[in-house]
This record gives C-alpha cells, structure tokens and sequence, in this order.
RNA sequence: GGCCCCGUGGUGUAGCGGUUUUAACAUGCCACCCUGUCACGGUGGAGAUCAGGGGUUCGAAUCCCCUCGGGGUCGCCA
C-alpha cells in the first residue's frame, strides 16, 4: 500500500503517529510562509501542514501543488494548536505535519469544481463523470447504495432468501416498453431482448422449487427518460412461494422500516405504513402514488354542483364526469395574477379550466367568499361547499370539474404544487405507503380492448373471480404497490399460478393460441408441473437511494448514467458499429 | 411527437434596446506578496466572436423567427 492511514479516519487518538497518506489535494491555502492542504482521499478530508523550517524540500513542492493533484505525504499526526481546531471536519481536532511529499500524478485544472458543489451544466458531469463523482455528496451517495444493497443482501439471507442471477440475454415479448434488441451473429436475422424484468424467470424459479429468491436486477427499458426514469436501472427484484399479499407486505415493511434505521437513522417514517385501495388513493390524492407526508386532500363536491345553476359543472356532471376541488389554507389573498397562474398550471395538467374561491369569511354565505361562481350557487350551496372542505377565512378553494380522470390528475398535481409553493413538505419524512385492491384490468378506448393495469400474470382476487366472464373490468387484482413521497417504488402481486387461469386472462387481453404460445408458453408449461401459488414484488433500488439520499433525480445515485437523449456522454455510447460487425451480425442498415 | 424552462470568459451568475457595456460580479487560472489558515487574505494579469443562423432597428447579449444543445413534463413506461 501506498498508504498507512485513511486522511478521513485520522483522530486524537492517532497523535504521535508517524503516518503515509495518499490521495487528492481537495484545496491549498498558501500563506507565503506556511502551506495547509486539504488531502482528500474516499474516507475524507484530513488537514496537512507544510512549514519552511522543518523541511525546505517539502515545502517547495507543497507550493507547486494544485488541486487535483494526486500526492503522497509522510508525516506525523499532531495536536492543532489550541483555537486552530475546525468543528466542520470529522479531522479537526488534528493535522497532519508534513515531512516529505511526492507528487503520484498532476492534474489539469478541473473544468468544474470538485471541492464545491455548486450545480453546474449537467452534460459537463456527465463528459467528465471521474470528476464529478469525487464531489463528497456525489460520493456519499455512491457509498449510500452500496450500503442499500449491502443491508438488503444481508436481512434477505438471514430470512432464506437465495440470491439468482438470471440472463441478460432473453426472449423478447414485445409488451408493455419497448425492449432493447441484441442480434444473434450465430442466428442470422435474429434477436435477443434485454430483460425489462426478470419476472417470468422469477415465476420459474418458484415453480423450480427455491420458495425465497432475489435478486439484484438490472433491467432495461427503451422509453423516453425522465428524472426517475433510465433505460437501465436497477431493481431489487424478490419472490416467494406459499404466500399471500400479507406476507410480501409484512416483509416489505419490516425490510425498509429496518433498512432507513440502518442507513438514514434520523430520518422519519409513517408507522405502520398506511395502506389505501386504489380506490381511495384516486379519490383523495387524485393518483395512485400519493404523497401522504401532507393533507390538502381532493374533496367530492358534485353531488352540490349538480343543484346549482353551474352549467359548465352540470354538463360536466350529466357526461358523467367529477367536480372536485382542494383547500389551499391561507392562499385567499392571491392576486388575480397568482389565480391566472394556477389556471395555466391546471390546464397544463389537462383540465378545462380552474374555479377559485377565496373564502374571506366563513360563515357569511356567498358574501364571504370571492369567486366567479358565486353567482350560480345559493347562500345553502355556498355554507356547504365550505363546510365540505372545511374551510377557513383565509383559504382558498381549487375546483375542477371535468372527466373524473382529468379532475384526478389536474387536482393531484395542483396537490402538490401547492404543498411546494406552502412548504408543506418535511424533507425528514420518508412517508411509505402500501396501496391495493388495483382494478386487474382497465379499458383502452383507443384499441377498444382490456388491458391489464401492471402485468398479465397478476391473480385476480378470488371473491371476483365469477367476474372474469361477465364483467371483467369489476374485477380486482391481488396486486399491491409500495410508494413514498409521490414516488412509485415498486409493485407486486400474488401470481397467477394454475394454466388455465392464466390462459383465460390472456385471452381476456385478445390473445390468440398461436400468440399465447409463441411468447408465453415456456411459463404456461411451467404452470402445468406443481407450480406452488407464489408471488413478489420490484422495487425500484435507484429511486429508493435517490429518495434516501434526499436527491431530485436518480442520476444522482447511478455512478454512469444516461442523458435525456439516453446517451453516455463520456464514452460516447451509442456509436455507429464498423461495417464488420455489421457484416458478421448480418445487419444492414436502412438507408445504406 | 406536443408543451414549458434554460444557453453570456474554465465554472456559476448579473445585465434584458443606447447611458456607468470598452459586457459586470464571484470563483477558478497565471504572477507576485503574506508563518495558523480551513470557501485564508492582498495586489496585478490573462481569459467571452453573449450557442449558431436569419430578421426588426439608426443601434441587439437584450425584441422576433428558425436551427442546435441541455433539462423538466405530457404521451409512453405490460
């Protein structure tokens, strides 16, 4: 080693030490007649001090040294002088006198800083990812997933699980997103697929017989990205046999209830995690990834509108759509350019429209409360929307009236929008949340067919099962999502584990037999050798560390990742292939 | 593909029709000074065709259009 000692592990008790350190010049400050580096190594940042009286030699090249630089120094661990201690640093207490130092390697100056973390154009992070990847938080962050992973490998071994890797070169189904495709060069004119996830596998290695798998997973998907969203990402991906929806749940719970205890210890959670069915989620956050850390639920007003003299409410209603709306407390005071703003907002969301209330006095009907509808609703419709919504003098009513799927998504965001602007958010809390009771399947206007909300392989809950037939869009999957923080982070389900349950919800999805076959045989035949009833869940292991790490983008957490345009700046992935390889994968391209 | 935001020395910002723009500030860089700093300090210096192109104007970093690049988001993500 090229070392003795960590800079960032260096303490009183170290004192007297002779010691070698190596690592990176963090930041000089240069008196003229004395030299302090930072020297920055992975563990830290420890303090070393060149003076001109104890060793010239040193001390010359200590003036020469620029950040970045990659150093070795000898040297001795000392007191600092009393009233010289720095609190900021886990090292402050000591310093290190240097007596020799040798120059590993230079470095050219930084195109960023490394020693502040200042934000800086994201496609220069991502050219020179070495660099960025030094900053500390950046590096704490690379150090927190390891410890994810590192606590999840654990407590799932403890509990029995076995780890399985399955292959990264697959059979594409092409359903759901879109797969990344591998050519085959031993068979012409064929493909791999890149796993989107391991999930017909996983099923397989229950019906093999482990009962308790996982697996770290890198899965892939090529759709447009987004802040929590890369073409490669990686899952903690686990199933089990002989369970039912409680048993995932419970271990779920325990695992990252016991997980942000280890990592995050001062962090908080919501215990035990709520549980909403779908039904609830939609109707009171407006989504089905609720972020519960704060209140400003939707309220129900319709059954009001539909008796007021409202037209637009009440052809709203009549078309069988939703008025809703949200109390934003203390927000009577906006003025007409803030309402205008929330209006835009709501129809950026895809509402129609936007009616505010300000209520400015509670109890004084229509005349305490400002509004363009107020002219449509009577003294009693007034006293009572208030009362729905429990408002205040002060507050300030949202509502939208339009198909209940728009009032849903506009009022949901608008939620949260104003959870923002108020400040609403404890950036301490880690609100986990369990929802279920998911429709197993949904309506597409579009291709006039059923889908299914998650995966084909979800069971449907057994008290619907008569309805499979008669009125499939009835029935409820026994599926279960984990989200936190408006965050979804993973899902699951109780699978279906018996062929021709399986069979029938495929065909339910307009499968034909030759389309059954061709993409999921290798699992209905699996279903016909003694597959135990089982079931698991994904969780998204990126967007966890992000929301552990307090960061708004998974990049933050992925030592190599993507751009928008899903590139690898540094390496300059994707490249154009040479006319070889092309020829021996026996690909032409269009156009060529 | 749609919508929104952004693009000014290495980095981050200010400037948003002319005046104090000969483009400012901070930091970084270079040189010199400085023996207890820790975002050290001081003095001086180099460094920008204001993303690119077109237009409006007597005059454009500033207004308009197009293109390019980046980010957010909708669609999409079984």
């Amino acid at each position: 080693m090229l070392k003795s000692h960590r800079c960032g592990e260096l303490r009183k008790e170290h004192i007297g030490h002779k010691v070698v350190l190596a690592g990176w010049v963090h930041r000089r400050r240069d008196h003229g007649g004395m030299v302090f580096i930072d020297l920055r190594d992975s563990s830290g940042i420890v303090q070393v001090v060149f003076n001109p009286q104890t060793l010239k030699e040193a001390f010359h090249t200590a003036s020469s040294l620029r950040n970045e630089y990659v150093v070795q120094v000898v040297g001795e661990v000392t007191l600092r002088p009393a009233g010289t201690e720095n609190p900021k640093l886990a090292t402050g207490e000591v310093e290190i006198v240097a007596g020799e130092v040798v120059v590993l390697n230079p470095s050219e100056t930084p195109p960023f800083y490394v020693n502040e973390d200042e934000e800086v154009d994201e496609s220069l992070c991502l050219e020179n990812r070495y660099l960025y990847l030094r900053r500390p938080r950046v590096r704490d962050n690379i150090v927190l997933r390891h410890k994810v992973i590192k606590f999840i490998r654990d407590s799932l071994d403890a509990k029995g699980f076995i780890e399985i890797e399955t292959p990264i070169l697959i059979k594409s189904t092409p359903e759901g997103a879109r797969d990344y495709l591998v050519p085959s060069r031993l068979n012409p004119g064929k493909f791999y697929a890149l796993p989107q996830s391991p999930q017909q596998l996983k099923q397989i290695l229950m019906v093999a017989g482990f009962e308790k798998y996982f697996q770290i997973a890198r899965c892939f998907r090529d759709e447009d990205l987004r802040a929590d969203r890369q073409p490669e990402f990686t899952q903690l991906d686990l199933e089990m046999s002989f369970v039912d929806e409680e048993d995932v749940l419970q271990l779920m719970e325990e695992l990252l209830t016991s997980l942000v205890k280890t990592v995050k210890p001062g962090m908080e959670m919501l215990k035990p995690f709520p549980r909403l069915t779908y039904m609830e989620a939609m109707e009171r956050y407006g989504t089905d990834k609720p972020d519960v850390r704060f209140n400003l639920e939707l309220r129900d007003i319709s059954d009001i509108a539909a008796d007021t003299d409202f037209d637009i409410f009440r052809a709203v209603l009549n078309r069988g759509g939703k008025v809703k709306g949200i109390c934003v407390p203390g927000c009577a005071h906006y003025t007409r350019h803030q309402l205008d703003d929330l209006i835009q907002l709501s129809k950026d969301y895809g509402a129609q429209g936007l009616i505010t209330m300000a209520v400015t006095a509670e109890s004084s009907g229509t005349s305490g409360v400002k509004s363009v509808a107020t002219k449509y609703l009577t003294q009693e419709q007034t006293e009572a929307v208030i009362a729905r919504f429990g408002a205040k003098s002060g507050d300030l009513l949202l509502i939208i009236g339009d198909k209940s799927e728009v009032v849903n998504k506009a009022l949901g965001e608008l939620r949260c929008e104003m959870a923002r602007r108020l400040d609403l958010l404890n950036h301490n809390l880690l609100a986990f949340a369990f929802i279920v009771d998911f429709p197993l399947l949904e309506w597409n206007e579009m291709r006039s067919c059923w889908e299914t909300m998650h995966h084909p392989f979800t069971a449907p809950q057994q008290k619907d099962m008569p309805l499979l037939d008669s009125e499939p869009g009835k029935v409820h999957g026994r599926h279960y999502d984990v989200v936190c923080n408006g965050c979804e982070l993973g899902s699951g389900s109780i699978r279906v584990h018996q062929r021709q349950i399986q069979e029938k919800i495929f065909k339910l999805l307009g499968y034909s037999e030759a389309e059954m076959q061709d993409r999921f045989g290798a699992l209905l035949r699996a279903l016909e050798y003694g597959a135990p009833p089982h079931g698991g869940i994904a969780i998204g292991l990126d967007r966890l560390v992000m929301l552990l790490a307090g960061e708004k983008t998974i990049r933050e957490v992925i030592a190599f990742p993507k751009n928008q345009n899903a590139e690898d700046l540094m390496f300059g992935a994707p490249s154009e292939p040479d006319k070889e390889q092309l020829d021996e994968l026996n690909l032409k391209l269009k156009g060529s």
